[in-house]
DNA sequence: TGTTTGGTTCCATATAATGAAACCTAGTTT
DNA sequence: AAACTAGGTTTCATTATATGGAACCAAACA
């Protein structure tokens, strides 16, 4: 049962593997990308299917995740996510600012961007609500590794695979340890086209009331919109809704 | 594997029974209402919060759902809930209309809110996005229901209680189902403070392109703000919303 | 008509799950 | 201080569930 080869482990990563789809998709499809065999994997498919955790088009024979998930889905997002509590404030920071503003939290040594607001059509990251980043060269990745625990740190440190997005990416922990020790003095992080050409950001991480950060909360441009001088002074504004956000998170509530 | 005796079945009932607390919940309070022995339940939320699924705050000793859960809810959201491609339209509706308004899919018999707009504050019902309603006795569960190919819509008349919520409430599927003809003659529901006292709506199911249908909106009130003819005006604007919803939804998204 | 493809089922065997009992720690009571 | 209680955690002989290669099925194709 403990770990990915119990069969709670295999039927998540089944479930995973539908929903990293983003479309209805064939069983052959999914068999292609499995390391079940056939058998089996129809096997969790069904069982899915069956807890209605995934839903079956019988019509097209795709899958893809079904309402109970939804609705689990809801509760997880409402109690374990900071973007309900913090949307109002992320969406006054995004009027007043008119840039991507992405709210994150971490998990595992990765960061979730959990919100995303812009009020402009010109620009955008590739950074969507939902998805998976690197921590070591997104500002709000850095903006949480620098307030966790040491321990915490060194472990989500050790999950990172330091791959140069670009040529100003960290290439490894010892490269990046100054950094993490400046954000911690300034308690502001940037991203100086790390994870993409092109793209800077400047983060704050979200602390309650001296406990442990929570996420963080960053604005986004392009290089040919801002410099990075101009996000610095931004920064005020920032690590003002980031206090707002914290004030109204109870910490009990967060996972970490 | 298959049903709720498998190993997948069980995990997912307790992933469940942590997310509907929806507060953080303690080992001991899930023991109470499990049907698990201890050692197993025990070993369920181990696994699911190495999982990711779940989170544990050793602090507190307690479970909440877990970024992975997060995560994947996202995923669920964007591909198997209305509730994206719908959302301009029920805030247009919500605008003109000055009352809640509620979109809701079915599963299983089932109606599960999945957005909900108001512009008031003066007055709410207890529709909560997420939530799950009996569908024989809402607006949007009629709708639906009426919309169904019969051998589904007489199974999910088979997995209601018919619970007499209010003196109003049909006692039995008999009783229901010269309603569910009309409904398919005119195209509109109505709940007749079936659910809750005082409260009233108007639905229409969400149907694509002859397809089967995927979805209802409703706009609901209380009794002493209207009346049900008063309602029954803002159908014409509540049908046209349904089919703009309908008109953007490609029907192969949606999970059933 | 024979072949291919994708999906579905079978069942002897293997593996993981089971759950009563015991254990552990911290707090409470005597 | 000792005994007790409560909530959480671990053990392991036994049981139940999962496994997965092979076979089967239906539809499409050559």
């Amino acid at each position: 049962m403990l770990g990915r080869n119990g069969t709670v482990g295999k039927a998540i990563e089944v479930l995973d593997q539908v929903a990293d789809h983003g479309r209805p998709v064939r069983f052959s499809e999914l068999l292609d990308g499995s390391r079940f065999p056939k058998a089996t994997l129809y096997r969790f498919l069904q069982s899915l299917v069956g807890q209605g955790m995934l839903a079956y088009d019988a019509e097209r024979q795709t899958y893809m995740p079904g309402l109970r998930l939804v609705r689990l889905a809801h509760a997880a997002w409402q109690h374990s996510s900071l973007a309900p509590i913090a949307r109002p404030h992320v969406d006054a920071l995004a009027e007043v600012v008119r840039e991507a503003v992405h709210l994150a939290q971490i998990d595992h040594g990765h960061v979730i961007f959990v919100d995303k607001r812009k009020k402009t059509n010109m620009f955008d990251t590739l950074a969507q609500t939902g998805l998976v980043a690197p921590s070591y060269c997104t500002g709000v990745g850095k903006a949480i590794l620098a307030f966790l625990p040491e321990e915490t740190r060194s472990e989500a440190l050790k999950m990172q695979a330091f791959v140069p997005y670009t040529p100003h990416t960290h290439r490894s922990p010892r490269s990046l340890w100054p950094e993490l020790d400046q954000i911690r003095d300034e308690g502001i992080a940037f991203d100086r086209e790390e994870h993409e050409q092109g793209i800077i950001s400047v983060a704050a991480p979200i602390i309650p009331d001296q406990r442990r950060v929570v996420g963080a909360i960053s604005i986004a441009t392009s290089t040919s919109r801002r410099s990075l001088d101009e996000l610095k002074t931004l920064s005020p504004t920032l690590r003002e809704t980031a206090s707002r956000i914290a004030a109204e998170v109870q910490p009990w509530q967060f996972p970490n």
